[in-house]
DNA sequence: GCTATAATCAAGCGATTACTTGAATGATCT
DNA sequence: AGATCATTCAAGTAATCGCTTGATTATAGC
């Protein structure tokens, strides 16, 4: 009995990193590339030291490893099947706790259509019958993007629908599961009577798949 | 940033319900059925208290569900999902933190080979080429078992090794992920010079197939 | 209604957690 | 070597967690 405990003593350690908001945000970060704790800091709104603090308990639960770089010292993910995790994590909210649910529906107005697989969408890429949109801050869609996609703040949607070939139906992105960027943008151009849809996932999971990414 | 954040809390509080030892060990129980609140602490061996203030947390979490039966209440899994975040925590676990992978050595001495997939042993079962061995306590096999399997303790692993039959292969299985017995048993079964492997996963994922399962 | 059974509630304890503040490292640059 | 920047450490606080103990609520049988 002994030793499943202490097994279960480090899968909990596991679950308990995962059992905080910012670090659930930290995570969501360093999914879409390696980042020094004063970035992420900032990213998640948190002081540095608090920062550096969660950092090294998630380190201490094996999903973030960190090296040093000069005077910095850069964290990132251990394991790409993290993101499998937080996204199963979330499926199972959505599901299971009507809350999530709810929230869900007020940032969609619940007439949402099913969101575009990855694999569908670089088909679509290739014939170019798509537009896609990157709904993350700028300075993430500079670290690395979908091929083809444009760069537009959420604040700015409504002044760039206007330009979009309305024939085109539009894709949107964002970090993945745990971001509503997407969710949002979708919402409001079909409020604008645009043909709009989410793509599943977000960047790290495109990435994780081998698919192309566009690095400055 | 408020829904995200409220969304996050959320998921937080799945991911806190699976950060203690003893809610894991009582998911792994209700993963193979219903449970009323006293059996599932004699199982886990919390006081009936502490073991009805710990389901309480995970239905909050909306991991559980309870209906009342007479004088008792019935807890069951609320999502087939479940386990398989609960197979993954492990999984990673297992790949990120060594002290996991140092204690599963110590188990299997480091011998063991692949389990077999359930795909593979479903076949095996069907043209007899296989030893099942299900190695819970008497009472989880009495609730439900693969068809053919054949229920040994650990402790009474030695004197029934004796009448297996040594060309057939042996198969052992247990409560799922988190349970180690069947490791045990195929250390133990290689010792003694016999052919062992575990079936990946435990009975809950068997059962969540859509796989046969006896029940009396 | 009374009693027994099964589960929950309520209060309290020590340990842990999230965060803040301010000081201490570690590495680079001049 | 001294100054600067990025990160970590250390101490403290309020809140939460896991567990215990003893009382309380629901249901069933007599």
């Amino acid at each position: 009995m002994t030793p499943k405990l202490a097994l279960l003593e480090e899968y909990a350690l596991i679950a308990r990193a995962l059992g905080a908001p910012h670090r659930m945000m930290l995570l969501e970060q360093l999914a879409q590339g390696e980042r020094g704790v004063e970035a992420l800091a900032d990213k998640v709104g948190v002081t540095v030291a608090n920062c550096s603090q969660h950092l090294q308990l998630l380190r201490r639960a094996g999903l973030v490893t960190s090296r040093r770089a000069g005077k910095a010292v850069i964290y990132r993910m251990t394991d790409d099947k993290t993101l499998v995790l937080m996204d199963l994590l979330g499926r199972i909210a959505r599901q299971n706790l009507s809350v999530v649910d709810e929230i869900f529906q007020g940032l969609t107005d619940g007439t949402a259509p099913e969101p575009m697989t990855r694999a569908e969408l670089a088909a679509r890429l290739k014939d170019g019958s798509v537009t896609l949109l990157d709904m993350r801050p700028e300075d993430e869609f500079a670290t690395g993007h979908i091929p083809g996609a444009v760069q537009v703040d959420l604040s700015k949607l409504d002044a760039m629908a206007a330009n979009l070939n309305a024939a085109a139906e539009i894709i949107a992105y964002c970090r993945g599961p745990y971001c509503v960027y997407a969710h949002q943008a979708v919402a409001r151009l079909r409020q604008l009577g645009l043909k709009a849809r989410r793509m599943e996932g977000g960047l790290p999971e495109w990435r994780v798949e081998g698919r192309q990414v566009v690095t400055a």
